[in-house]
DNA sequence: ACAAAAAATGCAATCGATTGTAAATAACTC
DNA sequence: GAGTTATTTACAATCGATTGCATTTTTTGT
């Protein structure tokens, strides 16, 4: 069986042109259903498929979404974390369905233009990107010229790039509160408010512990969000510390894992000696011992409708930015 | 400033024709240092990024690389799963570095060329599959007519396809020898032999109890590969069986999380009751309660190889299977 | 200053499909 | 069976770049 590469070739073969085996093959109306079938028949026998490039160049669409995860204010974090990964997959999962391909790329941001080579390249139809880093004004910047792009993260008033995210400061909120109501009175905050999203979770507790009179019982410690960069941070601090915390918000559940772990080598009991909670939500979260109390964001939701809010973009349509409803997992940390 | 879409655009500006302005731009020897800066110039000036699909389509290579999971003997399996993510993230890491782009899918094998959409779209350059399922004829197949692909699994002999994975016989040799060394005189297998490399893997287990004389200790639990769905199986077994295994030798390290927290909640310490050994070697296993002690695949190496042998593939050279050593790494749990 | 060699640029074909329009064939009507 | 209308199919332009070859311009040697 020689192998056809071209419609060229199956077209010389059928003793048609090239022409009538597209519209074979896109199953046009305006072919007769005899040829269509003998085409098709043909096509499938030789094992013909067409060329994507060249269909794409003509059709000016590509079937790609880029996802693109900017490593920005925290160099050593891996693409391979789990946050990035979960969602990555949903996203996979979504796009495949929609009949989209994903074109996966981890970009350092250094020189202020890293995004261009993706926006206007001809290789996507669309970019999805999962966190805003330390990047949230190149992102507005490119958001004015080239609209179907949204980004994973933080909304904030007067920004130009459309975002999904949860509500932080809510989930903040709800972090603090869990713990002020299961009796915790000192309480640590574990994250590095440089990230827009990290700062709002901080804004979140700060508010509970106002609220219920404790400010001044808090405790912020800008540990990393790499797992193996977040534990030295974490040790160091429980081993210092005077006033041991009764309550620890990790802001990610990786910092939470972490924790748990310094913890267990201090022999600290979870919950009994402290109590802890992450933030994200991650099925990881399940096979920690204790199994984790965590803030969830629903990542699933969060990717279909980043997905959702793109392709309408694609289309042409302007939508605003999504906030979702954190929801608080209790587990056994807590 | 006006948009500049096409080199033909950029040529009318400039006045100068379309090749000229592609031989500035790519820095062909062809072209006077005057001009091309110039041109060059302009080009930034005006944000010009030429066409990609224009340019592949031209020169017959895309620079992607698809990476592709089949779901297969286990469709509860998520491409969230631990061990693809972290393999993904190598590899990401990897092209980038290479100057390919990723292009992922996950994939349901359903009829038997659900390969076919991917080889000789034109849209990648080479193939990357990770793992084996139960699909291992189909790759074979496909191997024989698609020079450009790479399997991430067990390699057995006869095996059509190129494939890059650890020794898994000696792996789950390791693995037995060292909960013998342990102590360990009932030892049990966790996971299912129907996927090649757990088969493997099960196999070296039982080579080193024969060598022990220990060939009768051994029960098998053919344990789900997905988190959520491992958990009640190794539950169950735990409380059915009249007597307790002083070893448990976890066919991944997911599945070893499980057994982690199954005992925990039947009160078992580990490793004072209970030993567990798991395999793959995950970043994750740094973060369970106790750190899990487990079978290294180096996927970083995994992941290098694997790119590797697929460019010289790409490039037209032939190439065999790579085989890596598994390394023990004693943790804690063991 | 002129011929010859070297360098720079222009021209046009090409990659492999899609699609509007023109031409050819088939189907109908009376 | 001639004239008309529907169907099919062929023709050719197009998407946006790359590249071999022809042509023009510049440089060099004498």
């Amino acid at each position: 069986m020689s192998q056809i590469k071209t419609m060229k070739e199956l077209a010389d073969l059928a003793g048609v042109t090239t022409g009538t085996v597209s519209r074979a093959l896109s199953d046009s109306p305006l072919i007769s259903p005899k040829t269509r079938e003998r085409l098709q028949a043909l096509a499938r026998e030789h094992g013909f498929k067409p060329n994507l490039l060249a269909r794409n160049l003509r059709t000016q669409r590509t079937g790609a979404i880029g996802v693109l995860i900017p490593l920005g204010h925290e160099k050593g974090q891996h693409i391979s974390d789990p946050f990035f990964i979960t969602m990555l997959g949903y996203l996979a999962d979504e796009l495949t369905e929609r009949g989209y391909d994903l074109l996966l790329s981890r970009v350092i941001p250094e020189d202020e233009n890293w995004l261009d080579q993706y926006v206007g390249s001809g290789k996507i139809d669309g970019l999805i990107i999962i966190g805003q880093s330390d990047q949230s004004e190149t992102l507005d910047e490119v958001a004015a010229r080239y609209r179907p792009m949204v980004v994973w993260g933080g909304h904030a008033p007067g920004q130009a790039h459309c975002t999904v995210g949860s509500d932080n400061i809510l989930g903040g909120e709800m972090a603090a509160q869990h713990l002020i109501d299961r009796g915790c009175q000192r309480i640590a905050f574990f994250g590095d408010p440089q990230a827009l999203e990290i700062a709002q979770r901080l804004e979140g507790c700060k508010r509970a512990l106002a609220r219920a009179g404790l400010s001044d019982n808090l405790t912020v410690l800008p540990a990393h969000l790499v797992a193996e960069a977040a534990h030295p941070d974490i040790a160091g601090f429980l081993g210092s510390v005077s006033e041991r915390p009764q309550g620890i918000f990790a802001a990610s559940d990786v910092i939470a894992m972490s924790a748990l772990r310094a913890l267990a080598e201090y022999g600290l009991a979870v919950p009994g000696d402290v109590k802890v909670v992450g933030y994200d939500g991650l099925a990881i979260g399940e096979q920690t011992v204790p199994r984790l109390t965590s803030i969830s964001q629903d990542l699933r939701l969060g990717a279909t409708t980043m997905v959702d809010l793109l392709l309408r973009r694609i289309a042409g349509e302007e939508t605003g930015s999504v906030v979702l409803d954190p929801k608080l997992i209790v587990r056994m940390s807590s």
